[in-house]
DNA sequence: CGTTATTCTTGCAGAATGCAAGTAGATACC
DNA sequence: GGTATCTACTTGCATTCTGCAAGAATAACG
């Protein structure tokens, strides 16, 4: 017998709290990706780190990679294409020859430009129901949130499973 | 010269609402991910539609792709791995035989209860920083949003971008 | 009945992802 | 200087995921 038994109606997905955030993240997402995906033939990776690339020019691929949210990885081939499609250049470090700096071409700019100013519209839509004192509230708790996720990420699921109960103790093949 | 130009600064990614609410959940699905994937067995798919069947005893696929926000072609493969799996099993509906309802096994009950046990720790260290009254504000500022990204992705990109420059009108190949 | 609509499933091609290994350059140490 | 180690990034490949076209089964309608 479990020290701690599960709870009996296990979990209403849709009252998850990470599970509302991410509906309401992957709507919006795929909305502006309906748009910057047939018009200016862009993935996810791409745009994010067309995006971050616009708005710090110089940046290198680590530190993209942490921005947008992509791993190395991710970066390297979004860079690759954005290079190659025009959006972005790149340019051998001065000190570090490892480290590539990117930034956006004129075409990158216009592009991102455009993107930005839908993505922006969005937001916009998106939080035009709230009042000035919300939109403060929202900004300040998900910023608690967001802080609260990287703990969590950080320290992994064994640290918040500590005293859990393992009911399905048969390992995986 | 466009009626409206796109923003000086394009975006501020980690700025941007949408952006900051998928970063929050993806990390957080990471962690979880990283416990039932290995564990149990099972991908993103698999462990919601699990959930949902769970909460739901007798749903049918197209209910399940609504409650986890999947495409119906995901709900069908995860009931089939689960099924497969012996965690959940499918009975030919009653009235209308296309409809195939779903529950899930003993088996299946317990591993939902051991990845919901971790979920709720999981949520609890989320939002455990937050007073009673801050966590009830989220929780109405996320029906807010929540309603509002339905608008959105209801509407599509054409509606919020009306009246938006257009400066890139190539179309792409 | 025959036709059209639902509901769900299957197959397959293309895209995304994860990871091992590789390259180039910087840094540290003898 | 030489060389071992470390860092930053890239590449290739196998696996997995996704999107979509087409199909099967059943229901609903006239």
């Amino acid at each position: 017998m479990p020290i701690r038994t599960p709870p009996d109606r296990p979990l209403a997905l849709e009252r998850w709290t990470p599970f509302r955030l991410f509906t309401i993240a992957a709507r919006v997402a795929d909305t502006l990706g309906a748009y910057y995906g047939p018009r200016h033939g862009l993935n996810r990776a791409a745009w994010r780190v067309l995006a971050v690339v616009a708005d710090r020019p110089g940046v290198g691929a680590g530190e993209i990679a942490q921005a947008a949210a992509l791993d190395p990885f991710a970066v390297s081939r979004a860079i690759r294409q954005l290079v190659a499609s025009g959006l972005a250049h790149r340019q051998a470090g001065t000190t570090d020859r490892r480290r590539a700096t990117v930034a956006v071409t004129a075409a990158g700019a216009a592009v991102i430009g455009d993107i930005s100013a839908l993505a922006l519209r969005i937001e916009a839509e998106l939080v035009g129901g709230l009042t000035a004192r919300e939109a403060a509230l929202l900004d300040r708790l998900l910023s608690r949130l967001d802080d609260a996720s990287l703990r969590i990420a950080a320290r992994g699921w064994r640290s918040a499973a500590d005293g859990m109960p393992m009911p399905t103790p048969d390992e995986r093949p």
